[in-house]
RNA sequence: GGCGGGGUAGCCAAGUGGUAAGGCAGGGCUCUGCAAAAGCCUCAUCCGUCGGUUCGAUUCCGACCCUCGCCUCCA
């Protein structure tokens, strides 16, 4: 079975098939971050989503280039760097480099390339040349360039491939009446701006005068630069469909005359608590503002990977509380597993069994069903209950074990939750010894400090004395400190919460 | 006004022309000295409302109600 994706350019779920000759290589462009400000949960949906097409492209079989542009020139950025009397650069590298923090804490594959604007003006400034010499843009009176739609539907170019548009109907809105702009028609769009007194230090010379690039340029140049001018996949945010994307498509098919891109896929949006997120309703998060709720960055790719890409999805905080016990109970399965197979988590050659090849199976159908996230939860889940089953019977073999840990590595190339293949501390309650080689704690990799240490002795202690009380209080105090313990037939469990 | 998504259990969310995946929460049970953020089991006679097509519809068609998004800052 082929992946199926939905593409935007034809409204309907398309087998996917590279541009290649070879079908090996994948040119993939996701439109970036404009560093003004932190992230906020909305725009990170995007990137992890941009993310489960590029694991699920590798997990086919595909080798991936996956480009991400960083806007790091803009209005809202200039704006700022005047107000803060900061220069462009500073401004933007401390957003920058907090956008890749975070897209590390939510577990996605860092870009291979991540174009600067402000690195490609010559690129940029190439590009409109190009487009100024096909007659499909032109200088205004206030020295920017524009692009002109009606020269391009001129030439039998189409404006409109990723939605239905009837520029007679659109409302103009009031947003175009606050364009000082000297456009021939509003629906033309800046390639060029002119220099203006408010943009300080932030300009360009170029042979159309001093100025910087308008928005949707860059993502031309960049991805053409870095791809070729016609290249595979094109992702972004369903709101970037228009004006953004379709400008895009423009200015590059109105410079290149050749298709831009083979498939567009766009991402829906998201509400929190049931409403459209906004400061004022207090349902605006960064990503920072959920760690510093308490909540891991796995646990917000999660949740972000629980609803189809193609459907408004409701974030919630319960939501989130509820992700910590949903990936509780993989980490657990995987825990066990590991205490059976008793060996460190490198290459495994074992057979794999029939259980786990047709999980994998069914795994990979519903991710390759236009990436049916949902359903590919449903299989791990019930994956996880048939191993709990066989685990509570004792009827699960070492090579099972085994080859269930091989599987679940498997799924976890798309899933990216990167959970800890370490065992759970156990120690043998009537010695107090830890067996050797089974040291680290089930979430994260963390050791147990001493202190922590000390008061596991103890309680095995009271309890070889049946001093329960003590053995409770002691349990009580750990758990307040940030520690679960477990007793199973096995052994003590230790559990940073 | 134009265009496009949605309405499935307490919450989140898949799906199908033949009678509803999965997760969280809840309930029951098991293990346990007691526990457990441990495991198992259970949990929608029903898929916004009303009509229509059909042997049969939550799924197709029509109308209506509600909701969300885009329409030149936007993931």
């Amino acid at each position: 079975m082929a992946l199926k994706l939905f593409n935007t350019l034809t409204r309907s779920v398309q087998e996917f098939t590279p541009l290649d000759p070879q079908k090996k290589k994948v040119g993939m462009y996701c439109c970036g971050p404009t560093v003004y400000d932190f992230a906020h949960i909305g725009n990170w949906r995007t990137f992890v989503f941009a993310d489960l097409v590029r694991r699920t492209l590798e997990f086919s079989g595909y080798d991936v280039t996956h480009v991400m542009n960083i806007t790091d020139v803009e209005d809202k950025i200039i704006k700022r760097v005047r107000e803060q009397k900061t220069t462009l650069r500073e401004f933007t590298g401390k957003f920058e480099a907090a956008f890749l923090d975070d897209l590390k804490a939510l577990g996605c594959r860092e870009p291979h390339q991540k174009p600067r604007a402000t690195e490609h003006i010559a690129e940029i400034i190439a590009l409109i040349e190009k487009l100024v010499a096909r007659g499909v843009a032109y200088k205004a009176a206030d020295g920017s360039v524009y692009f002109s739609i009606e020269k391009y539907r001129g030439c039998g170019c189409c404006y409109g491939q990723l939605l239905k548009l009837n520029l007679d109907e659109m409302r103009a809105g009031e947003r175009v009446a606050s364009d000082e702009y000297e456009k021939e028609s509003v629906a033309d769009f800046a390639l060029w701006k002119a220099r203006v007194p408010d943009d300080g230090e932030v300009f360009w010379p170029s042979p159309f005068g001093e100025g910087r690039p308008g928005w949707h340029i860059e993502c031309s140049a960049m991805s053409i630069k870095a791809l070729g001018e016609t290249f595979d996949l094109h992702l972004g945010g369903e709101d970037l469909k228009f004006p953004h994307h379709e400008d895009e498509i423009a200015q590059s098919e109105g410079a290149t005359g050749k298709p831009f891109v083979k498939y567009w896929l766009h991402g829906a949006h998201l509400l929190v608590e049931g409403k459209k997120m906004s400061k004022s309703l207090g349902n605006f998060f960064t990503l920072r503002d959920l760690l510093a709720k308490g909540f891991t960055g796995r646990e917000v790719r999660y949740l972000l990977l629980t609803a189809h890409y193609r459907e408004t999805f409701n974030f919630t905080l319960d939501g989130l509380a509820g992700a910590k016990s949903a990936l509780s109970r993989i980490q657990e399965c995987l825990s066990k597993l590991l205490e059976f197979w008793d060996n460190e988590i490198g290459e495994i050659n074992v057979p794999i069994d029939s259980r786990d090849e047709i999980a994998l199976k069914k795994f990979t159908e519903a991710l390759q069903d236009d990436l049916n996230i949902s359903q590919v939860w449903g299989v791990v889940f019930e994956w996880i209950r048939e191993l709990n089953r066989s685990l509570a019977q004792e009827i699960l073999s070492k090579n099972s074990a085994a080859s269930a840990l091989a599987t679940w590595k498997r799924m976890d190339g798309v899933l990216g939750l990167s959970l800890s293949l370490k065992s759970a501390l156990r120690m043998n309650e009537v010695t107090g010894v830890a067996p050797s080689g089974i040291l680290a704690e089930v979430r994260g990799d963390e050791e147990a400090p001493p202190e922590i240490r000390s008061l596991l002795m103890q309680r095995i202690e009271a309890r070889k004395a049946k001093d329960f009380k003590r053995s409770d209080a002691i349990r009580d105090e750990l758990k307040a400190k940030g520690w679960v313990i477990e007793d199973t037939p096995k052994g003590i469990k230790l559990k940073k919460i």
